[in-house]
This record gives structure tokens, C-alpha cells and sequence, in this order.
DNA sequence: CGCTTTTGACCTGCGC
DNA sequence: GCGCAGGTCAAAAGCG
């Protein structure tokens, strides 16, 4: 059922369309707003959110929305789990709050709060007998005048509704602002992935270009092309967009994915008996890695690169962490349910799910709560969809297959994926060091994002890194960090030669002599081109290079600073311009 | 009535 | 070879 839309990983939100339009206009750049998902907010229930809030209705009731959530914005981030239900509201509450003020101040225009605007108006109607009654002076006076019973429940009625009513918006406020918070993460994670793909496949292109110069295998080349759609140059991002996103339409989506799964079902089956059939290659990636590896030993060292492929491809996985109330997270698409186990060694079942929006779709997703903390919804990816995606599922799925392009171009399907694939999100994802992990202990190569990860509070991520993750903390990301890509990839060579395949070396070599200083600019322009992600970009590009270049970089992702009062930016993650 | 969810059984891979 | 764990299937139940 889970059917949901976009990036807003708090789905359910009742109420929740009257607001959205002001949602826009509250974070001008979001506009991003591409992934404003009209929910169709299934059942989640609308959590435990509510009765929290009805338990302290009459506290926060007198107080703005602002200043009360301001106020318990300051709780401390999640230690203790139950509670931290209030904790997450008030800080999204914090965050907008933030917003709210801050776009105020620098745009000057109230317009910009058109929401709140007219919700404080709304309440102040409805409040104004409250504040009435409860200030002091003649209104008091007043109404210990009117002494009658009837007045007096016809107060207390008033009242009553207009607490109530003020309650109610303050939940679908708080709603609203997380999963606007949540979709901004999402929407900022989402741009990282694109810009490591992004990064990537220049990389490789330059790579494949070098090959083709050295003379090196053709297949490999064309299934690359396959993948990047780019021969060489400029006209990658296009392309890349359509790959990752839209077009999993294309076969090879389609194929890489169901190859791998289902053992039994029919149509996999089919799926993977054609994809055999289709590509030679395949045989050693899917669940060979064994056999891949000897291949490689043997000095078949194009395999792998013969397809970061489809086969791997359905092995790589993407896992998101997000903090969520709601069983599990809208990411645009349409999903069912197949199953759920328990899992060893997590007290919380673990989901399965299928995508739904066309017959045979491949994807794949699971859902379950962390154990430390039941927040945490983590939510892992496995495949490309092979149908066109509606606007609003763009962000997730592209940012699922870019992760997992990722991996499998760092030559994943070695023995020592893991390594690689450590390596390539060290050089490549500098700038998301704080919230991208790859795992080492999964049997499959996987992305973990962990949108949990207060961009205000880079710490706090840190101590949730089981030891069977590798946290990836790089040193920060200049623009000239290019150079550093192609150091690490020869540095990385000398330690895992013999995986790396002589298509690697080169890469490494060329990537360690030549990368473009141009590259991340490039790869921005091509980012920008895309309609899908011009607003969301705004605020990532411009910490991730914007800042200039300069120092402040490393703002760029997650993390930084404190507050958000700081001046804008740094929050990047949350486009507020 | 049709679709989704639930849930026990089954299959497969992996480690011992 | 056996047992365990992850993943999937499919009948039954639930729901709108």
C-alpha cells in the first residue's frame, strides 16, 4: 500500500495538501519542490506524532508555534528512544522555525511565510477570545464580570476549540515541517549520489577514453557506454539522468535487476535466462563472485568491467537511514509487501517489498528499524526500476541506481568490492563524508545514507556506525580534491593490484595525472541542466563547490556547523536560501 | 470483489 | 552434510 510520493520520508500527513503550496514558497529554493509529492497518504497512521502533542496540548497551546518549538528545539538529540518522538518534532519544528525567520529576514518579504502566515491568522481568529480571556487587564475583568454559568462554557467551549484547533495545526505544522525537512534531506541526499555518479562517470569516460587510446577491450566499452551513455564527453548528463532516473525503462535497467533476484519466480526466471543469454558476461557476476574472482586471478580482467553491470547491479544496494514515525518512508513509488521475517539480531521484522508500478518491475526494497534506535527507518534499495517514474519517485530512484552505479563501476564485482568501493566513496563522495558508509559485512556492496544525521550535528552520526560499516570520513573536499581521486585510486592499486584490473590502473594513473580541475564544475553544469533537481541543487552546489572553492567547503555537505542561524549555507542541506 | 497484508513454508547460500 | 539466516512464495485473512 505504501504508495507515496516523494522524497518525504514521513509520509502519512493528513491535512497535509492545504499546506503544501506555502510549503514551496517557505523554502523558495526547495521548489524542489519537484519532489512535492501529493501523498496519497496512506494509512500510516498518523503516529504516535498526535499523541504526544495531545498530551501537552495546553503547554504549547499558549505559545506561538515558533518560540514553542524554539524552546524544545534545544532538547538534546536522540538518547532516549521513546522520547524522542518530541525531540525529532521539535527540532524539525526548529529547523523551520529557522527557516521561517530566517527567509523572512533576508528576503524581507513576508510573502515568503505565506503558510504560516495564514495559519498564525487563522489561529489569531480563533485565539483571540483565548488571548482575551487569558491576558490581563480588561479582558480579564470582563470576563470575571460575566459571572454567568453560560458564559463561562461558552468560554470554556471557545476555548477548548480554539486549543484544539490550534493543536491540530500545530501537528499539521510540525507534519508539514518534517516532511519537509525529510524531503530536503532526501532531496539533498539525492543530489550527493547524483553528483558522486556524476563524478564518477566522468571518471570512467575519461577512463574508457584512455582505454580506447591503449587499446583495450571494446565489449567493456560498449556496456559502459551502455551505462553512461556518454562516449566521452559533455553530453553526459542528459543521458546520465535518463539512465539513473527515467529510464530504467531501458533493458538493461530492467535486466540487471531481476536477473539477480528471484530464484523461483517465473518471471524472473525468464528475466534472468534471457539476460544470460543476452550477455556472456553475466555469468560471473551475479552470484559468482567466486567465480569472478578467478577470473580475474586468470587474468580476465575485463569481466568486470564488461558491466558494472546489470547482474552486479541488482547486487548493489542503497540503504537509507531515516528517522520516521511511519512504517516506512514515500519515496514516489508504489510498493507491496511480500514478506516479512525477522531478522537476526534486530527485534524489528524486516520488510519486503516490491515495486509495483509495472509488471516485473525488479526493484526491490526492505524495511526495518534500527535497533539502537526505533526511530531509524532504514530502507534499502536493490535495483533499477524498469518503468518511467513519476516526478516525484525521480529523486529516489535515481539516487538508488546512481549509488549503485557507483559501486559496481569501482569495479564491485572483484572479490574486493568492498575495498574498492571504500575506496571509490572515499574519492568520490568526499563530500558526503559524513553520511555516506559502505558496508563491508553485507554480502552485497551497499550505500548506506544516513539522512539521520543532523546536518547540524555531524557527531551524532558518528557513534551509530556499527563496526561492520566503514565510516568515510575524508578530510574535506576542495574542488582541487580531484587530484586526490586519481592519488587514491593509485594509492589503492598498490594495495589491491591484483583486483584492480589494468583498466583500473589506468584509471587510477590517469585519473592520479590528469583529472580535470574542471571536473566537479563540469559535473555541476550537467547537474544543473536537469530540471529534476535545479532547485534542490541550488543548495548542495553551492556547498559543494559554490562556496567558491574556498575554505568554507567543507561546509559542503552534512554537516557543519551548528546552528542554523548561521548564515545560510552551510544548512545547504536544507535549500533555504 | 479485488487488492493488499499477513504469515508459515519453502528455497538458497553460506559457514561450520 | 547439517543447521542457520536471508529472502521469496502463496494461501489465507483483512480491508475498502
Amino acid at each position: 500500500m505504501a504508495k507515496g510520493s516523494g522524497l518525504s520520508f514521513d509520509s502519512d500527513r493528513i491535512g497535509y495538501f492545504f499546506y503544501q503550496p506555502t510549503v514551496i514558497n517557505s523554502f523558495p529554493e526547495d521548489t524542489t519542490t519537484n519532489h512535492r509529492y501529493h501523498h496519497h497518504n496512506h494509512h500510516h497512521p498518523k503516529l504516535k506524532l498526535e499523541p504526544m502533542e495531545a498530551t501537552t496540548p495546553t503547554i504549547k497551546f499558549p505559545v506561538n508555534l515558533n518560540s514553542t518549538t524554539h524552546d524544545e528545539q534545544d532538547v538534546p538529540t536522540p538518547s532516549h528512544d521513546d522520547k524522542r518522538r518530541v525531540i525529532d518534532e521539535m527540532d524539525f519544528f526548529a529547523h523551520d522555525k529557522h527557516h521561517h525567520s530566517k527567509a523572512a529576514a533576508t528576503t524581507g518579504v513576508e510573502n515568503d511565510l505565506p503558510r504560516p502566515a495564514q495559519l498564525d491568522f487563522n489561529v489569531n481568529t480563533g485565539l483571540h477570545l483565548l488571548t482575551a480571556a487569558n491576558n490581563t487587564g480588561s479582558d480579564e475583568s470582563m470576563v470575571d464580570d460575566e459571572t454567568s454559568p453560560n458564559s463561562e462554557d461558552k468560554r470554556a467551549k471557545t476555548e477548548l476549540t480554539v486549543v484544539q484547533a490550534e493543536l491540530k495545526r500545530m501537528n499539521t505544522e510540525n507534519q508539514r515541517l518534517r516532511d519537509m525537512l525529510d524531503q530536503v534531506t532526501g532531496n539533498y541526499t539525492t543530489l550527493q549520489i547524483h553528483m558522486m555518479t556524476l563524478m564518477q562517470q566522468k571518471h570512467n569516460n575519461n577512463e574508457k577514453h584512455d582505454q580506447n587510446n591503449m587499446a583495450v577491450d571494446d565489449k567493456s566499452e560498449e556496456n559502459n557506454k551502455k551505462h553512461s551513455g556518454n562516449n566521452g564527453g559533455g553530453v553526459m548528463v542528459p543521458r546520465q539522468f535518463m539512465d539513473l532516473g527515467l529510464a530504467a525503462t531501458a533493458d538493461t535497467d530492467e535486466h540487471s535487476l531481476s536477473s539477480s533476484e528471484g530464484r523461483r519466480s517465473p518471471v524472473n526466471n525468464g528475466e534472468a535466462a534471457s539476460k544470460e543469454g543476452d550477455d556472456g558476461v553475466r555469468e560471473d557476476s551475479p552470484e559468482n563472485g567466486s567465480n569472478n574472482k578467478v577470473a580475474r586471478l586468470n587474468g580476465l580482467k575485463n569481466v568486470d568491467q564488461a558491466a558494472p553491470t546489470e547482474a552486479t547491479m541488482r547486487k548493489a544496494r542503497v540503504s537509507v537511514r531515516a528517522r520516521s514515525e511511519a512504517p516506512m518512508i514515500t519515496d514516489g513509488c508504489q510498493w507491496r509487501k511480500y514478506g516479512q521475517k525477522m531478522a537476526k539480531g534486530n527485534p524489528c521484522p524486516r520488510a519486503y517489498y516490491r515495486c509495483t508500478m509495472a509488471a516485473g518491475c525488479p526493484v526491490r526494497k526492505q524495511v526495518q528499524r534500527c535497533a539502537e534506535d526505533r526511530t531509524i527507518l532504514i530502507t534499502t534499495y536493490e535495483g533499477n526500476h524498469n518503468h518511467p517514474l513519476p516526478p516525484a519517485a525521480m529523486a529516489m530512484a535515481s539516487t538508488t541506481s546512481s549509488a549503485a552505479q557507483m559501486l559496481l563501476s569501482g569495479s564491485m564485482s572483484s572479490a574486493d568490492g568492498l575495498i574498492n568501493s571504500n575506496f571509490i566513496a572515499r574519492t568520490l563522495l568526499p563530500c558526503s563524508s559524513n553520511m555516506a558508509t559502505i558496508s563491508a559485512s553485507a554480502p552485497f556492496p551497499t550505500v548506506t545514507l544516513d539522512l539521520t544525521q543532523s546536518p547540524n550535528n555531524p557527531l551524532q552520526f558518528q557513534r551509530q556506525q556499527p563496526q561492520t560499516q566503514f565510516h568515510i570520513p575524508f578530510p574535506n573536499p576542495a574542488p582541487h580534491n580531484n587530484n586526490l581521486i586519481g592519488q587514491a585510486l593509485y594509492n589503492q592499486s598498490k594495495f589491491s593490484g591484483l583486483q584492480m584490473s589494468s583498466h583500473d590502473m589506468e584509471a587510477a594513473q590517469f585519473g592520479r595525472q590528469a583529472l580535470p580541475q574542471s571536473s566537479v564544475a563540469d559535473t555541476v553544469n550537467a547537474l544543473t541542466a536537469d530540471p529534476n533537481f535545479t532547485a534542490a541543487l541550488a543548495a548542495a552546489i553551492s556547498s559543494l563547490i559554490g562556496g567558491g572553492g574556498s575554505s568554507n567547503n567543507n561546509a559542503s555537505v552534512a554537516t557543519t556547523t551548528t546552528s542554523n542561524n548561521n548564515s545560510n549555507d552551510n544548512n545547504s542541506s536544507f535549500p533555504e536560501k
